[in-house]
DNA sequence: CCTGGATGAGACATCCGTGTCTCATATGGG
DNA sequence: CCCATATGAGACACGGATGTCTCATCCAGG
């Protein structure tokens, strides 16, 4: 019988990212459980919301882990962070809006550990010459997830395709729209 | 006495962009108006958003003539463009992520124009040989979007100045993260 | 077989936001 | 000056989501 809270998990991040709106009700529905069941391990929405932002944080971290990011060049850093964070797109355009965790002052210090690793990751490439100085690390950082976001949203949409994802990100991200005669 | 509705909408834009889960209540306070009042120009939060939707239709829309796209290069259309649209982005922000309206099936067509005239810039970008034809312009079009919001939320968090706007997005949008030899 | 823990189903009270109403007040034009 | 209109303040009921509780059921291990 025992429920899997890491299922459960699973089921409300898939829900919630159709459905920003999702009731407990429907919540506990999508993950095969009882509304009550479901409140026995989640104190309230609150707290799913903040298990959700959890598991965000640790896909994250997990995808920052195997793009190793110091290993290579920083464009192929940038392209394996991209690939490994894929999956969790959907779940993290759902906590990038879910913007009432950033707008208390409680925020998960998680985010800022996360920025930091990626702000680095950019800040070395623009040290060994790769990247462009005049955009910030906080820019780029920045901007990578916005375009994770559109990315994400466009698969969704069914306007692009789900293969074409990292490509179309990195592509954009590291070359630009421009077309180039050289390389 | 006679309460302007187009200061209640930017009052109310200017709110719901900070915290999107603003109370009506809290929406006529920052009017400056009794919830009564606000009532009474816009039945009911639903109406409220439309009409805030509408509104951001129409900048973006001004935004788009006055940008005149099919003049000069693509380039600088664009960079015209988010010039133009900077001052709309962050109620543009707040329409994003208000995906309750894009949920439905009720979606206002006035975005799908605005989509058409942007997709519409990026095409001549690539047939006039500026643009890189690898990325679609759907996709390209989604991209500004995304930037856009980053931006918005770089500048209204305090990492970045407003007056590097347009420079960041146009720069990152164009250009890429990638150092240059030459230009 | 039996017992304890976990779950499902449902009832119930509560809170919060909302929509609606009334009434007093103030403003501005005739 | 008088009256129509708009506004502000507040009361009230409604609905939806939530938190909590009880009880029956089921399954696993002893």
């Amino acid at each position: 019988m025992a429920v899997d809270p890491e299922h459960v998990l699973r089921a409300a991040a898939a829900l919630l990212t159709r459905k920003s709106t999702a009731t407990m009700d429907e919540v506990a529905k999508a993950a095969g459980i009882s509304r009550a069941t479901l409140h026995r391990h989640f104190a309230g929405r609150d707290a799913l919301v903040r298990a959700l932002e959890a598991l965000g944080i640790a896909e994250c971290e997990a995808a920052l882990d195997e793009a190793r990011l110091d290993e290579g060049s920083a464009s192929d850093a940038v392209r394996r962070l991209v690939g490994a964070i894929e999956p969790a797109a959907g779940l993290l355009a759902f906590l990038y809006t879910e913007n009432q965790l950033f707008e208390g002052e409680e925020q998960n210090a998680g985010w800022a550990t996360i920025d930091d690793r990626i702000s680095a990751l950019f800040r070395r490439g623009q040290l060994g010459g790769e990247f462009r100085v005049d955009l910030t690390p906080a820019w780029l950082t920045e901007a990578l997830y916005g375009l994770m976001a559109s990315g994400a949203w466009l698969v969704h949409s069914g306007k692009g395709a789900p293969k074409d994802f990292q490509h179309m990100i990195v592509e954009l991200l590291l070359g630009g729209a421009l077309r180039r005669e050289e390389s």
